[in-house]
DNA sequence: AATGAATGAGGGTTCATTCAT
DNA sequence: CATGAATGAACCCTCATTCAT
């Protein structure tokens, strides 16, 4: 048990790392020697908890989704009216990004990295939170027809992995705030929700 | 004259060849053999139109920028409206986008791939964009601090470049309603503009 | 410490091959496949203990430096008569440089080839020596100038230094007799040497 | 007739050209590209007046040693005294090498480069020449060994031709001192004739 | 459980040379 | 005469991965 906790505990050190570099370098500049360097592990060493590079991203990927999903449900699961359902998920998408910087730019930008059964299984559990989203927002515009809610669906996406790109807290403002306004941006529109909005919707989370 | 015009004609082959094999594989995977047996231009003969890899990249992000800043010029010259001004930028976007998929899908996804002079050049292309939609905004919501913008600039196009990720025409619906529709979205907001908004933004373009 | 001499001991065998390579084909001719082949150690296990073909070079050329300087000092360190160190001196290069033919012709032709922070290590090196004999030859003519000096330093090395182009041990005799011919030939100059000289000096060494 | 000596001229400048190419970069480092830059004709036009690389080095060596053979002969054409044919050797190489630098630099440094037939000619003429010092010797002494005129030989030309790796004519001083300078080292020995001979060699040339 | 040593398979780039015009 | 365009053959170097220890 000892053993196997220690082991863990190891790899998740290791994948931290390895999500840090991919992050900073990009999945394909990043050498496994990069790596090897920000663990302190040596080359082949890696070799012993992960079977290839591949193997490396396809763990970060899986075990962000299993955390980001796994919290969700926790958020979601007594919580009925649709509006706060969906402040709710952007919330909680936002903080996971917003904490594991890395990890979800890895996730957002490597999609393609994969190959062969890891990409196929990262597909489905993204398939699987895409499908939860659209179903809330179905929720929310019942008369919708489903090619409204794939746009929708992903335009709320864009709007969120997007900020990979952009987002620093020290700049941008605490998570929280960027979380309340893009639920309101996502459910009322720009302009006039500034106005009135902003305090309406502080409460969502 | 000749001369020059089939020489830029070749190059200008070659880059939308290029944009078509980093879009599938990625900038970092693609070799330049791979671009080589693309275009039938012998692995040498392309160092003839282009002095690196790097090169290549750069000029297909900036010839992006270009037609796309100049097309926007001319879509908002005699534009005053800034709900209107907002919907022709975003139409812009789009409709270039939709029809340049690869090219579009290098520029918003190997944005880090550049460097030195080159990124620098595009880098400042990019911050040129971004204020022109960061003026945009702010005439729509001449209260919103700096902060604000900058959230929703961002937000704006998370919406609009996440597409390269999802986006098909077969199965999403022709560009021109999926401009109207986030541009609505962006405006209005989700659920009710489902209802109403469809049709009063259909005219935007 | 095993571990440390092993490894000292291969990459000493692969300084000496690739030593012979460059002699043969030259710097800029010879590939390091070519010492690769000439090694058996694979294409990049070469660059298990060398960063660069520049590298292999600078070791190359600064292991020939620190021999030649080491054994001149153990030399002369007992010597005071400005003739006989002069003679020693000129033994200690040329015996040094025809058992190390390869690595001496390397030296002598490749000055150019070296780059950077290598370029400026070996030219230090090569001005110390080049000090060293100017002294030398200061002793000799306390009252020369340092053109003189200079002029005559040059001289002296290059005689010395061209037998890469011509020297050979079968054809030409002992080295030792050829330090003495050239010790001669610059002390008391080419004629008259060869009638009463050559016995006068075959004890220098 | 005006065509051909155009397409000498043409051709000499080249050489010329090229020669200062080798010279600084070393035959292989040089491209083809080098030199078209630095005459001025396009990469494909220096094929007209070449037949490849290779024999642009060839002509180079060739002309050098056409030259120099010549002006030797009318040098020592009347000329009988065995010491003054020694200095005027000497003064005809090195005011040669001083006034071509970059050709004998490109003579006496890539003496390899050339391969085939090439090669062999330019080894030919060499050997003439070393033959002509060697008998130039053997008349100064007439008891040497051939052994000892061939060290002899070699040793003079290794002063000689090294200075293209130390001299300068602005610190170094004009060539005729050089040359009796050496003339003298080689005849007489180095320290003495530092007090007296320098007077006396000094109207050798 | 961990590593030093080694390697095969490319990857980007260069360069002498050619050929149609 | 001269050149722009094009190419095949290398070349140096990198990197994920393995294996004996």
């Amino acid at each position: 048990m000892e053993e196997q906790s220690r082991y863990d505990a190891k790899l998740t050190r290791i994948l931290r790392a390895a999500a840090a570099v991919f992050a900073e370098k990009g999945y394909h500049r990043a050498t496994i020697r990069d790596i090897s360097a920000a663990t302190g592990v040596s080359l082949s060493g890696l070799y012993y908890y992960v079977r290839s590079k591949d193997e490396l991203l396809y763990l970060i990927q899986r075990q962000c989704f299993e955390t980001i999903l796994e919290s969700l449900d926790s958020e979601l699961c007594d919580v009925t009216d649709p509006e706060r359902r969906l402040g709710l998920l952007i919330g909680n998408h936002l903080r996971f990004f917003a904490s594991n910087m890395s990890e979800m730019k890895v996730l957002s930008h490597e999609a393609d990295a994969l190959s062969g059964d890891y990409a196929k299984e990262i597909t489905d559990q993204k398939r699987e939170y895409s499908a939860t989203v659209s179903d809330l927002l179905g929720a929310l515009a019942p008369q919708a027809r489903s090619v409204d809610l794939r746009r929708a669906t992903f335009s709320l996406f864009g709007m969120m992995n997007w900020i990979y790109t952009w987002y620093r807290p020290d700049r941008d403002g605490p998570v929280n705030v960027l979380a309340t306004e893009m639920t309101h941006l996502f459910l009322r529109g720009f302009a006039p929700g500034v106005q009135d909005g902003g305090s309406r919707y502080t409460n969502l989370r």
